[in-house]
DNA sequence: TATTGTTATACTCTATAACTATA
DNA sequence: TATAGTTATAGAGTATAACAATA
């Protein structure tokens, strides 16, 4: 535990800063879903408007290698069977293919095809440039911080969350 | 090294530090939705599973004043007809009322009861206890530039995001 | 006529349960 | 008998459309 500054926790008002940022990336997280931007990254890519199947094949373009079933849908945190539908959905569009598993019969491999790889290529290119843009105008010393620091505070709460959803007391 | 940081994007491989951080942000808002932390604050509130209405009740306990159905909708970045339904569960259960809109017959304002705003109180200290927690074992300089750098990007790409939403090309 | 909110309905996304095939 | 995946079904959350009341 640390000094003062987590012990500053009355009910009412806990961490007033820390409030209004959990606030803001809250709303910034609505906004991006619920907003367009997420749909105009998969039109500009030419994906159209199913968000989860890109949410799959983003999750292999950035894998960088063929995956399992089940290991797609623990990187994305959701059920199996919800990931056998985009990948169903993806196949029939020819953006991935299913290759056979040389060490599981049980399972198979998705890789994406050239045209998937390509348009999650061009998906991320825009989403990534849409948030380079909006960083454009920062002083490189804050730019390089936020991203490093956010990447620490996710992996941090990520695995805290893991303990948490893991310990069920 | 960040020089030429945001220069550097191709469609291929763009900052890939940036990439890692979004990929990072998407995984940890999917953790915490889908995970059990949002559950267990709301239930530690003595709120039940209702999250949606958790929100809502969250939304009228920061603004700190009576809000409009449609102010709350607006800050929600939902719809009207949602935010009905889910005062009118809070109402039931005298965690919100009613009260009339001096300067509008149509509208009515809506207010936490005691109970009301002692749950989002007992609800957002939780929350903010365990991501205080989560940042307790860090340099306080590192803690504070996060928060702060947090706010600011999120202000930043929400109104850019507004512009684009309001632009329609 | 424009705006605030409500009611009723439909859609998107994800979860759970039951089943098949291979390990 | 355990595990990987599929099929079928159910649920949560939010949107759209049609309407009512007031401005």
């Amino acid at each position: 535990m640390s000094a003062e500054s987590t012990e500053a926790r009355e009910p009412g008002e806990p961490r007033p800063d820390l409030l209004a940022a959990l606030t803001r990336i809250s709303r910034l997280g609505a906004a991006m879903t619920r907003g367009r931007l997420v749909e105009r990254a998969a039109e500009a890519a030419g994906l159209g408007r199913d968000r989860p199947a890109v949410g799959v094949l983003v999750t292999l373009r950035t894998a960088g290698k063929p995956l399992r079933i089940g290991e797609i849908a623990d990187r994305m945190q959701v059920v199996g069977p919800h990931i056998t539908r985009q990948v169903q959905a993806l196949e029939k569009r020819d953006l991935v293919r299913r290759i056979p598993d040389p060490h599981d019969a049980r399972a198979r491999l998705i890789e994406p095809t050239e045209a998937g790889a390509e348009a999650a290529n061009r998906y991320l290119a825009f989403l990534l440039g849409w948030f380079g843009d909006t960083l454009a105008d920062w002083p490189a010393q804050d730019r390089d911080d936020l991203i490093r620091l956010l990447a620490r505070f996710t992996d941090d709460a990520t695995a805290r969350l893991a303990l948490l959803d893991g310990g069920e007391d």
